[in-house]
DNA sequence: GTACCTGCAAAACCTTTGCAGCATC
DNA sequence: GATGCTGCAAAGGTTTTGCAGGTAC
């Protein structure tokens, strides 16, 4: 696809982002905004076909390879990220320029917290790409264990 | 497969990993102990595909579908974990009880780097299951960047 | 001798792509 | 009207399973 860098999000809505689509002259169809709004409804990462399923318009369902692009694009977009829960295929969640979410899994269930507050790594992310020589770095966390209706 | 809850290796080594499979009533083949080796010698995680690989004993490669079911072993018994590192396939490694390790991953190159030293979320790990009610909580991170040469 | 393992082969899954028609700007 | 988007269909990869024969204990 090969977009160019852009200035991110400083906002999470769907008026931003639809802004953020039109600045890069791509289109906003009525697919699109109903998957945005399912991803802004969510309150946990959920897979392609979780997205599919809740971006239903009008009673017709989106096609799974478009439900793959879109997010691909948004991924690109930097509107949204790809998270691993230890299953069998990719989460998506849309990432927030103003807050940072870290996971907690249980093992058990499956069932997925989000962390709002206080990420622990955020403090040292510049002091570690200092000290490998990296840039641009960023992190992804996961906590995993027996939540408390599992134990 | 539906393995007992066990007590976990103090220490890792090809004998400690042996002993456990045979107290487990496992067996011990030539093609396992040369994968452990394999696991044991490598410095970054590896693809079943690298196991693979790596793994020939007197010129004869073992099946995928056998590392397949060795490293998913390997895992329930809680002596290897898979690692996401972003791309297309499982990554494993050995479960190290007396270090533990994260990962610096290369967005452009791909080159893995760990971080043995001072991990930022050890610390946190009880607190936040204080804080959820979760137990047995471990973590997995990941660190994402360019890395000095790829810049 | 009795489990347990392995290799082979095929199935199951998730991801990804090509293309023709349609919608957005 | 041009460009980008969607649905359909198929291909590509990785993961997973069944089964018969072989091997560790």
């Amino acid at each position: 696809m090969g977009l160019e860098p852009h200035s991110p999000l400083t906002e999470l809505s769907l008026e931003a982002i639809i802004a953020l689509l039109h600045s890069r002259g791509l289109r906003v169809t009525k697919g699109r905004q109903k998957i945005l709004e399912t991803l802004l409804e969510a309150t946990e990462p959920l897979s392609l076909e979780e997205i599919q399923r809740r971006s239903v318009v009008d009673g017709v369902t989106p096609d799974y390879a478009t439900v793959f692009r879109v997010m691909g694009l948004l991924e690109e977009l930097q509107v949204a990220q790809r998270v691993h829960l230890n299953r069998s295929c990719s989460y998506f969640e849309l990432l927030d320029p103003q807050q940072h979410y870290d996971h907690l899994i249980c093992t058990q269930c499956g069932r997925v917290t989000l962390m709002v507050d206080s990420c622990p790594v955020e403090k040292v992310e510049q002091a570690i790409g200092r000290r490998y020589g990296f840039t641009d770095v960023r992190h992804s966390l996961e906590f995993f264990g027996k939540c408390p209706e599992c134990r």
